[in-house]
RNA sequence: GUGCCCGUAGCUCAAUGGCAGAGCACUUGAUUGUGGAUCAAGGGGUUGUGGGUUCGAAACCCAUCGGGCACCCCA
């Protein structure tokens, strides 16, 4: 530790070949929330500690909490869901003309779990709601912005869970099961995808469901096919449940809002099974998976009509997602998907001798004046030692202001990755480069 | 938070108790108007860190920091 410095456990750097691409996924995204009207909020990543206790159950014990000098006792915030919870409360007035308010927060939240891959103590989400709204429309156009955003990062296959709370409850009820005993069972069910219905069903058994209770539970969580036809067994399955039929007529007012907003009925499903485990999540809950990510969630979000009631006194209805950023850099590392520039600047302007000194630093000036992104040499001469530099570092391409092409007005284009190089007038350069 | 595996040059790895090495990368030169290929030379290490065992430790033991995997949970 003393000699060779270490990052925090669970913290990572992200150098700069990592953050061209998050770079990218950030401002990707964000093109996508702006175009639905999303508003951008930044808030601290540190809060009073007592503003995100109580909120998230049993997840509490991975918060880092921390006292500060005064002795005030603070947290890391452990997403960006509470926070906004606190904002909405504490600005009320001021963000009322914003109802109902969409809007996104990018940045950094904490968990202090072991990490694995695709899971770290520090990571960022993308994180995108509709406060004051309870109207499916609103579900909807969460869904949409999944979709949206997924579909501009490029990605080729995913699909979206979708599921209701009051499903699950449902499917609880009519098993004869109560309330309280719902929190595992619902665990169990979540692990479907990973340990198969005959573990489901032995860990509903462990948990004392009966077993014909435990075999209706598997039935019903085991539909798929078509979100029409599962909606039309559940509804035949559920119908001594109010809520759970009430919970159904709203997926289908949610998916009905997805057809016209157009997204494909292709990209989403209803899987009774997705549980999820946040506890404030009171309506629609959803998950995107793909194919290559057998990990986990890349995306998740729902319903949470009560989290921000908590904070203000009133209940504001609230549906949103978060996007986890370092699982779709993951994936898209994986896939190569979205750019790979090597480095940001485009244009590498070489300095022949002390001679083209002021020359050379004035196009560089020009260029950038324009936009275009330069690096200029740091060292003067040996022209070959600088196409070095240049390629070493990745940039495309290289210009050379010779002593024959100054006497000459013009100056030499070449790109390194063919070798191809012309020479063009001085006069044209920027112009040309702002291509 | 529980359990298991791992940490040697910038990177990938070798050396299993007895001289710390290779490939790639990097620097310089062959090449004073042009990178990549080739050739030659060179720099680079307290073997994550601290302690212990031993005549002798990269290797064995303990602790610690970091990484990975499975639980747990989730983005």
């Amino acid at each position: 530790m003393s000699n060779k410095p270490q990052n925090v456990k669970g913290m990572r750097d992200h150098l700069p070949q990592a953050m061209l691409l998050r770079q990218y996924i950030i401002s990707t995204l964000t093109g996508v929330f702006e175009r639905y009207g999303f508003e951008p909020l930044s808030t601290p990543v540190v809060e009073h500690a007592e503003t995100l206790e109580g909120k998230l159950g049993e997840d509490e014990k991975l918060i880092y909490r921390f006292e500060d000098h005064g002795g005030r006792r603070l947290a890391l915030r452990y997403d960006q869901t509470v926070p906004l919870a606190r904002v909405v409360a504490q600005y009320g007035g001021e963000l009322a003309p914003r109802m109902p308010w969409r809007r996104y927060a990018i940045g950094q939240s904490y968990r202090g779990e072991r990490n694995q891959k695709g899971r770290y103590r520090e990571f960022w989400q993308a994180d995108v709601d509709i406060v004051g709204s309870a109207s499916p429309l609103a579900d909807a156009e969460i869904v949409a912005v999944l979709t949206d955003g997924l579909s501009a990062l490029g990605f080729p296959e995913f699909t979206t869970m979708l599921n209701h709370r009051q499903v699950i409850g449902g499917i609880a009820r009519v098993s004869g099961l109560d309330e309280g005993a719902a929190g595992g069972v619902y665990r169990a069910i979540d692990k479907l995808d990973k340990i198969g219905p005959d573990g489901v069903r032995q860990a509903l058994l462990d948990f004392g469901v009966s077993a014909e209770a435990a075999g209706r539970i598997l039935s019903l969580v085991l539909l798929e096919g078509s979100a029409e036809g599962v909606l039309k067994e559940l509804s035949g399955q559920l119908a001594t449940d109010e809520r759970a039929l009430a919970a159904l007529d709203n997926l289908r007012a949610i998916i009905t809002a997805l057809g016209e907003l157009g997204v494909p009925a292709s990209r989403y499903t209803v899987a009774p099974r997705l549980a999820r485990g946040l506890s404030y999540y009171t309506g629609l809950v959803f998950e995107a998976i793909t194919p290559i990510w057998p990990e986990g969630a890349i995306l998740g979000g729902g319903r949470y009509d009560e989290l921000i009631g908590l904070f203000s006194g009133k209940a504001v209805p609230t549906v949103g997602l978060a996007f986890g950023i370092d699982r779709l850099h993951d994936v898209m590392e994986a896939l190569n998907l979205g750019p790979r520039p090597a480095t940001t600047a485009h244009v590498f302007v070489s300095i022949f001798g002390e001679a083209q000194l002021a020359e050379s630093l004035q196009l560089a000036r020009e260029l950038r004046a324009a936009g275009v992104n330069v690096v200029t040499s740091l060292e003067v001469g040996n022209v070959g030692k600088q196409f070095k530099e240049a390629d070493r570092k990745g940039v495309p391409l290289v210009l050379v202001l010779g002593p024959d092409d100054v006497a000459r007005g013009e100056v030499v284009i070449k790109e390194l990755a063919s070798g191809n190089q012309r020479s063009i007038a001085r006069s044209a350069v920027v112009q040309e480069l702002m291509k």
